[in-house]
RNA sequence: GGGCUCGUGGCUCAGCUAGGUAGAGCAGCAGGCUCUUAACCUGUCGGUCAGGGGUUCGAAUCCCCUCGAGCCCGCCA
């Protein structure tokens, strides 16, 4: 608001996001340079992958359909960095991985056991989690990329424009750099650590020395694999072999003298091309636990949060806010509210209910939120997800949530399509409950009567409740009235009347509203539980 | 030391690009035939738009300054 909006340029802000949404924008900005675009993103699966990663993907990916949207050409590629080092021993990591640390995360065994190595381990679950989000990006993987040759010409130029690196980044980055150091790791064939620091150099040998094991060698640049760039040559390198045109990255390498500062110079300088469109994104907070970062092991994976949203939510959440504005991801109540805003935008975009002020762009962003836009013309059958939370909670399987929501009339013959999405919402609040939902809002309806005093006051209201319930309509309005009159004949306030009858079905004092929620669990159910009270009470 | 973002009713935010004295959701409160309860509906309370100055007939919106909050960089990626 006052903040100050500086004349100079600002690559946090490209242009005006106001008349149009942020992905629009770029994507108009892009196609008046050009009509085909490369769109690149890249994440280092050194830890498990978090929301805050996600941005970047999806991100680029809203980037990636207004292109396409608005005819032009675009390649979305997604490079996995699994060719990085590991730095070192995470909290999540057995202290055996000691021994790994300096390797490439593509040596490195696997946690589980289960996946081809170290960097597979925590990339598949995330590519996975794309899958379901519906980003398909192309994607190579660095070690790869490495391995069969293809930076050899890039790694070849850093080494012959080495002093020209050097003087960027101690320029820009004020970096105190040793007049012998080159931009170029050997991975050393003795030990496998990408350590081996560079003491001579004449294309195509290089001879290296480890500082681990001591080794002195020699490796062949036209071998694939023998070594790594360093991040910052490494970036911009990489924008030059794929032609990137535009990039998307956390404010981490967007602060002065970052590796955006010396990765626009040294693709100018050392490789002759212009650096890509850059969008800087905020990151994910979890709300109340600060920033989400993968190695501090704190953070709560992507397919964790998948798991507990829906993937258009997940989307709709980023793609409602500017990338520039940080996001407080709240697993708690915050997610409910999140999944009914959704929901009302939804209603909005099928005309059922009309735009109001609070409400941004909501055809474009809920389009932008859907994984399929081509499968979602049809509304979903809402079911506010908060009512879903009491609802599988009482149910025990698919099926019997099903069967509920008809017999309340909450849902009617369902296609294909509503079926899938409806069951998908009921498995992320299944997990949801499991995992991050407070307290306050789980119960468990108790398969038979819970051990309880049952007193005369309360035997009495149950023999009336069950007379009662057991010869009128079986209607959710007319059992929370029939609760009140019966409490009221007995000389009962209606709060303690509840109170038992939540101690009869749940075992606690509290509960869900009680005339859905008997309406909910059937009348069966209900009469023979009021029985079997009553008769614990004689 | 440097960079970015943010500061609008209890909470989360919209509105700011093209100035005309504020708008949602949630929470709260009150009702919904004698009914505090976590899914429903209706109504309603609530904000000198962080503060100061400037431009203007008029500023939450533009300009300058101050204060506050958060994050990032100054190891590596």
């Amino acid at each position: 608001m006052h903040r100050a909006r500086r004349a100079t340029k600002n690559i946090y802000r490209g242009a005006s996001f106001h008349s149009m949404h942020w992905a629009d924008v770029v994507a108009e900005q892009l196609l008046q340079h050009n009509q085909a675009h490369v769109l690149a993103t890249a994440i280092t699966p050194s830890g498990p992958i978090h929301v805050g990663n996600m941005r970047e993907v999806l991100t680029t990916e809203a980037v990636y359909r207004a292109l396409v949207d608005r005819g032009g050409h675009a390649e979305l590629i997604y490079i996995g960095d699994t060719f990085d080092p590991l730095r070192k021993v995470y909290p999540f990591l057995s202290d055996d991985y000691q021994q790994y640390v300096g390797m490439p995360l593509s040596e490195i065994p696997c946690p589980c056991g289960r996946h081809e190595s170290y960097a597979h381990h925590f990339l598949s679950p995330f590519l996975e989690s794309l899958e379901e989000l519906g980003v398909h990006p192309t994607v190579y993987l660095a070690h790869e990329l490495y391995g069969e040759g293809r930076y050899h010409q890039a790694i070849r130029r850093a080494l012959d424009g080495a002093d020209t690196v050097r003087a960027i980044l101690s320029e820009v980055s004020s970096r105190d750099l040793s007049s012998s150091w080159v931009p170029f790791t050997v991975r050393c064939p003795s030990c496998g650590k990408l350590q081996g620091e560079v003491v001579d150099y004449r294309y195509p040998s290089v001879r290296y020395r480890c500082p681990s094991c001591r080794e002195e060698g020699e490796v062949d640049l036209r071998q694939g694999g023998v070594g790594k760039l360093p991040w910052r040559v490494d970036w911009p390198a990489r924008w030059s072999m794929f032609g990137v045109t535009f990039e998307a990255f956390g404010k981490d390498h967007a602060a002065a003298g970052s590796s955006w500062d010396t990765g626009q110079r040294i693709v100018r300088e050392v490789y002759g091309r212009e650096p890509p469109t850059p969008l800087v994104y905020e990151f994910i907070h979890l709300k109340g636990k600060g920033a989400m970062h993968g190695s501090t092991g704190t953070a709560v994976a992507a397919e964790d949060m998948l798991a507990i949203t829906p993937p258009e939510v997940l989307r709709f959440l980023l793609m409602k806010t500017e990338p520039s504005r940080h996001i407080d991801f709240d697993t708690g109540f915050g997610l409910l509210d999140l999944v009914d805003e959704y929901d009302r935008y939804e209603r909005i975009v099928f005309g059922l209910e009309e735009e109001q002020a609070g409400v941004k762009e909501a055809e474009r962003i809920y389009w932008l939120s859907q994984p399929h836009p081509r499968a979602a013309h049809v509304m979903s059958a809402q079911v506010p997800y908060r009512h879903l939370v009491t609802i599988v909670q009482i149910a025990r399987d698919w099926d019997q949530v099903k069967e509920i929501l008809r017999r309340n009339g909450e849902i009617g013959e369902l296609s294909a399509y509503e079926e899938g999405k409806l069951r998908e919402r009921v498995d992320k609040v299944s997990h949801w409950l499991d995992r991050f939902a407070p307290e306050s809002v789980k119960f468990e309806v108790q398969d038979s009567l819970p051990d309880i005093e049952v007193s005369g006051e309360m035997r009495a209201f149950f023999v009336s409740l069950a007379a009662a319930l057991g010869e009128q309509p079986w209607d959710a309005e007319a059992i929370h009235q029939t609760i009140h009159a019966v409490a009221q004949e007995q000389g009962m306030p209606a709060g303690r009347a509840f109170r038992y009858l939540y101690l009869i079905v749940l075992g606690q004092t509290k509960g869900p509203r009680a005339g859905y929620f008997i309406h909910s669990l059937g009348r069966e159910f209900m009469l023979e539980r009021l029985a079997a009270a009553a008769k614990a009470g004689a």
